[in-house]
DNA sequence: GTTTTTTGTGAAGACATGTTGAAGAGAAAA
DNA sequence: TTTTCTCTTCAACATGTCTTCACAAAAAAC
């Protein structure tokens, strides 16, 4: 049975989150501030922290960055407040998830099996993802970002490797330049679609006789064909 | 503009959400038992249902479950008794959200308004896009973007495609020149109509023995008929 | 059957897009 | 700080694509 920790000083919150947790099969503790649920975490163990931002004593992302020095337990943050800063702010924190006030019950569930889900898989030995990639001679291993051709090792630099994995990733799809801005470079980059072309470019030239493997579609953008 | 259906015994609740739901730019129609509620379900298009659970002739669990049965309504439960019984019970029936009396109406509409957004991206981000659509030896892969004739893949210049494409998306329906030019090009194009006549040829060509699904209709312009 | 209207087709110029090398800006490492 | 590596932008070039046009062919109207 997995542990869950609900922290809100909001007894009205915690009493919903309570109840439905409870109705899918988990354990619930309750804190009412930030500091509390520190020291909660020092005792006992959780598998997963549902945490709001604002509360007294100790908020949110303070108790979230002293307990990930603790433990690495998944949290899901809750906050009243849309702003981008805070998912940013949050997120770099370590946070798992994010949900904004008001949230229904069942969304808040299904998220919550999301991240416990996601962690168990990452915990366990039994990934998602495989070790390695390969496509005859181009073999691409994940866990040490390392691609080698023919079984040499060739240098990619950080965007060159990102991009070629989002590519292989969604293998045989049509991915547009801005589909691949977005998602490799992140929402908040406002430059250039055309970068992207140069680094196909070099990423091509990197993978010699496999640079047929990335092909381009006219007026849409790229993708890795095998 | 959404309409919405509040069904509750209690005049003065369905007054004060009427109220707020209208100031909010709501259509709201009211309803004081769940028989009636499931009535006029049967007759009219909902967007949200804001319902209390104890109410007379049919309480709301059994409604939400008719209802249900009938059309995928959102549906937000209201609710004086906080046992878990009740909670549990509408999660199973598929209950969107769910607040607890006395509510404020504020909270309530921002709820109303988070399920509505919900189920309208899901609605419209989630619709039963096939990866492939065949037409005999005909087959359109979307995903990819590839077209192939009798296993063959064949070359198509991104205009063709999405000329194919918007063509069997609304196969065995007579486009006007005009439409295509619109839907395709966009409705900033000032040009010939008749470029489509060209693409249509080129189109044809490409895909062989298939050619005669693209039908013209003279004095119109053409149609994908299968 | 002839004329008029509409569509099919091939060719060619105009246009748009992708490729590429180079260079400077920027970030990370020394 | 300096050096090195990486990322981004730019512009020239090559290539592919779109649009237009003129005429042929077909269908409809007279």
């Amino acid at each position: 049975m997995y542990r869950l920790l609900v922290v809100d000083d909001e007894a009205k919150i915690r009493e919903v989150i309570k109840e439905y947790s409870e109705f899918n099969g988990y354990d619930v503790t309750e804190a009412e501030d930030g500091m509390t649920a520190v020291g909660l975490c020092k005792l006992n163990d959780y598998d997963l922290i549902i945490m709001d931002i604002m509360m007294p004593k100790l908020d949110g992302f303070s108790a979230c960055k002293e307990i990930k020095k603790i433990k690495d337990i998944p949290i899901i943050m809750l906050s009243a407040r849309t702003e981008e800063y805070d998912k940013l702010f949050g997120f770099e924190l370590g946070i798992d998830d994010y949900v904004v006030k008001p949230f229904s019950p069942k969304e808040l569930m299904a998220r919550v099996q999301a991240v416990l889900a996601r962690h168990n898989s990452a915990a366990s030995s039994a990934p998602e993802t495989p070790e390695e990639m390969e496509f005859g001679g181009l073999v691409i291993n994940i866990a040490g970002r390392i691609v080698t051709v023919d079984g040499e090792k060739i240098d990619l630099t950080p965007k060159e490797y990102d991009l070629l994995f989002y590519l292989v990733e969604n293998k045989n799809i049509a991915l547009s330049r801005d589909k691949l801005l977005s998602d490799i470079w992140g929402y908040d980059f406002f430059g250039d679609d055309r970068t992207i072309d140069t680094h196909i470019k070099n990423l091509r030239n990197a993978l010699g006789p496999y640079r047929d493997y990335i092909v381009t579609i006219r007026g849409v953008g790229y993708k890795f064909e095998i």
